[in-house]
DNA sequence: TTTATAGGGATAATCGAGTACCACATGACG
DNA sequence: CGTCATGTGGTACTCGATTATCCCTATAAA
């Protein structure tokens, strides 16, 4: 059941219409010392009157290289700001990606979506794979299959701790402890960190940089919540009801910061009145929204900078160590925030 | 100049683990009649056992398909919606985005980035490809070397009129009735248009329908301005205080209607109170900023039904004729537009 | 005149899978 | 006992380009 030749000019047809052989188009073609300027000339005439174009497939097949990215990140503003910065980088060394997002609907079953993208990534032999992981648990099967594979794998954002691999992100550690700075400077001593599932791993980072500054600073004091929409409101009632009620919460992301935020709304409670609040992200502010007081995390820059180490490990002849590259996220100080008092 | 072979496993590993031949591995995998169904679970053992995996860079060669899809488009939030609704699709139907954005710094050289992205999709063999186009008159030389190959090309968004090829966007007619019977009905009759230079589709077919219901209504009156960073406030302040100066303003876009709105705001004129403004696709309102009368351009669906579409003809047996399809977007009424008074 | 070299032709192997076809067992069935 | 059908083995060719030889010829340099 062969499909139909949609046109296509092979090197073969460039011979013919030249009236040379194979030979010396794959010499010209391929830059092969031996062949006349005229020839050369001839050739290349002939191959654009035809519009010719290699076959990458092959090409790929032969030097074990295919100038595809396979890249899987969640669909969101903020992943978009990584891609981009990847594109900058790609776009200018014949890299170009197969691009997937990240389902997020599935369970726990075996055969997921993530992964069959993952197969076609590495079907397709993409020279390397760049990717935000999700669980560490569901995950890691696959994963290895791409490390024991010997493609080099990059995980952006999030770290995995039990698979060694590369890694570029955000210096989480370093933004918590500048937003625990910013607080203690205000004159905040009780606060609260809401965080996410222990298994992610930008929320752990940025909670232990916040927490070690905190246990630096004298009176300083910090709960933990992990942000659950069901409990939420009780859970935030409950602490700022109580004794040493926090006067300042920081905050994992901006996504869980606006929730934060209007639930402290409906409670009555005025930021920065009564309460400092700070995210993480930078995420664009809607109508209605308070200026939050965040952290910008230079996604172009990440994206820059995974697309770079790509870059080399998939040039290196053999394997690197796991390197890490983190970008510094900056501060940046809006109207949520507030001297205590 | 051999790379190290990356420990690919092949159909003959299989076959010599399995102690059978290529043959019978042949048939098997590829489901030919005429194997035992013990020897099927064996090869399927040894074969996950060893974590073969195809390479589908020799089957797309072999079968003409390689289940990649080239898709270019402009990096902003209104293509990812596109592009997320194209995911929707293509992730169940196994076929994966080759995705690059358009370059916009290009100028009119020939060899622009946006060339060279179009070749590597087209050296890789992608199956089709979905792109917005710019203009029409650097872009038609490639559109035509990918139409020329029996590669189906879908445009979205934006229409190219001399190139004869796959549309799906949004029905910007339709969208231009649909603003200026709103004006119409809160008693506008003195309009303005502010567009985009002609080879601009989109904005072509919002002023088609924007003009085409005024023609229709009694005393209605429409001018039309290109917008022009450098002299729109110039233009503005003598239209507005020429004589039948308009009271409704339709810019074919949110981000052209935010920068009037700035203008606007800053001669102190005030909207919807002295003149009602619509743009035209639901971008995310940012703070300070006036909640826009606009247009829902439903993106995802955009996406989905190029997607759609380009499955049907990357697997059609023959080229079809050029379709069009249109979204009808929805206007949304927020406070930017008022009775006219 | 001899020798060297540049420019090409000719042929074959390779990459990994798909496809086609024939040969040969083995066993069941009439 | 002959005739199938089934399950394999074996061989060969294809896809399009790369790479490596070996060979041949015209021309220029020694």
């Amino acid at each position: 059941m062969r499909i139909r030749n949609r046109n296509k000019v092979t090197m073969k047809d460039i011979a013919e219409e030249a009236g040379v052989t194979l030979s010396t188009v794959s010499r010209v073609l391929s830059q092969k010392p031996g062949y006349a300027e005229e020839t050369r000339e001839k050739i290349f005439g002939v191959a654009n009157r035809l519009k010719y174009r290699p076959n990458a497939l092959i090409r790929g097949m032969q030097t074990g290289h295919t100038g595809m990215a396979g890249v899987m990140v969640p669909a969101s503003g903020f992943y978009s700001g990584i891609v981009d910065g990847m594109h900058q980088v790609f776009v200018n060394n014949n890299t170009i990606m197969l691009l997937s997002w990240n389902i997020r609907i599935e369970s726990n079953r075996e055969d997921t979506l993530e992964r069959q993208i993952i197969h076609q990534m590495v079907d397709l032999r993409a020279d390397g794979i760049i990717l935000r992981p999700g669980s560490e648990e569901f995950e890691r099967p696959y994963f290895e299959e791409i490390w024991e594979r010997d493609i080099p794998l990059i995980l952006v954002d999030r770290h995995l701790t039990k698979i060694s691999t590369h890694f570029v992100g955000t210096d989480d550690q370093a933004g918590g402890r500048a937003a625990a700075e910013h607080l203690i400077a205000l004159g905040h001593r009780s606060m609260l960190f809401v965080g996410a599932h222990q298994s992610v791993s930008t929320s752990r980072g940025r909670e232990e940089g916040f927490r070690r500054v905190m246990s630096q600073s004298p009176n300083a004091y910090c709960r933990s919540l992990v942000y659950q929409a069901e409990t939420i409101r009780d859970d935030l009632a409950a602490l700022l009801g109580g004794e040493n009620a926090p006067t300042a919460i920081f905050c994992y992301n901006d996504e869980t910061a606006r929730k934060i935020e209007s639930v402290l709304r409906a409670a009555g409670i005025s930021i920065p009145k009564d309460v400092s609040l700070i995210g993480f992200g930078n995420m664009p502010v809607y109508d209605e929204q308070l200026p939050l007081t965040t952290f910008d995390q230079h996604q172009s820059e990440i994206g820059k900078t995974a697309a770079e180490l790509y870059l080399e490990c998939t040039s290196a002849e053999t394997r690197s160590s796991p390197q890490i590259r983190m970008i510094k996220p900056d501060l940046i100080i809006r109207s949520s925030t507030a001297p205590l008092g």
